[in-house]
DNA sequence: CTCTGGATTGAC
DNA sequence: TCAATCCAGAGG
């Protein structure tokens, strides 16, 4: 594993693309009580043509157009952010933000593999053991400490950047479709890596 | 399965 | 202003 970020030109690929080459690869949280490190088992792609986007709203008429919003916007910025938002009263989810700027397209990060730090992710979030630890959008967020202050970070850089890490072939890869929503539920945007026990609903 | 939670959003 | 909705999580 190499110790550089990756790039930006990275999430200039088609997000789908971007959403699959994610599995494998690091997010690294630091902390002034340490580093925190998951690998990235889980994503979903939100296009700029999908209902479930939030950069998307769909008229009356079912046409779709492009909303740019207070909460959205970093959506609409340039590719390799971060896109974190707060919904369902308690939970932050974190998405990496693709394509270029204009075009509101993003990669949610819906589970990662705890690989250093288990004991400060644990403690954050008032767990025993790892099992439950990190398998979901809400959960790995709280136990990086991603927060909306992280909304718009360049993920090049401290203290939230993210690692290549070794490929996950294409083979090991499932694509179905994504998990809680209505709009959209339908297209085949979720990724992960098979028989992986951090993996969310298995 | 149900309950909780809080902000965003578009409609009114 | 207001209520529906929202890319969950926890508990039973």
């Amino acid at each position: 594993m190499s110790s550089s970020h990756l790039p930006p030109e990275v999430f200039l690929q088609s997000t789908i693309d971007v959403a699959r080459q994610l599995l494998g690869a690091r997010i690294v949280r630091e902390l002034p009580e340490g580093r925190l490190v998951g690998r990235i088992v889980e994503t979903e792609a939100y296009l700029s043509n999908d209902p479930a986007c939030h950069g998307v709203r769909e008229l009356p008429g079912g046409e779709r157009i492009h909303r740019c919003t207070r909460r959205n916007m970093t959506m609409f910025g340039p590719p390799g952010r971060a896109y974190v938002y707060f919904t369902y009263g308690n939970h932050y989810l974190f998405n990496i933000v693709t394509q270029p700027e204009g075009v509101p397209e993003a990669v949610l990060i819906r589970a990662v593999e705890p690989l250093e730090g288990i004991d400060l992710m644990l403690q954050r979030r008032g767990l025993c053991e790892p099992r439950l630890l990190t398998n979901g959008p809400g959960k790995l967020a709280r136990a990086m400490a991603i927060d909306c202050s992280l909304d718009g970070h360049d993920l090049t850089q401290p203290p939230l950047y993210l690692q290549p890490g070794e490929r996950v072939p294409d083979d090991q890869v499932v694509t179905t479709h994504r998990i809680g929503i209505t709009r959209g539920a339908d297209l085949p945007y979720r990724f992960y890596e098979r028989d992986n026990p951090w993996v969310s609903r298995r």
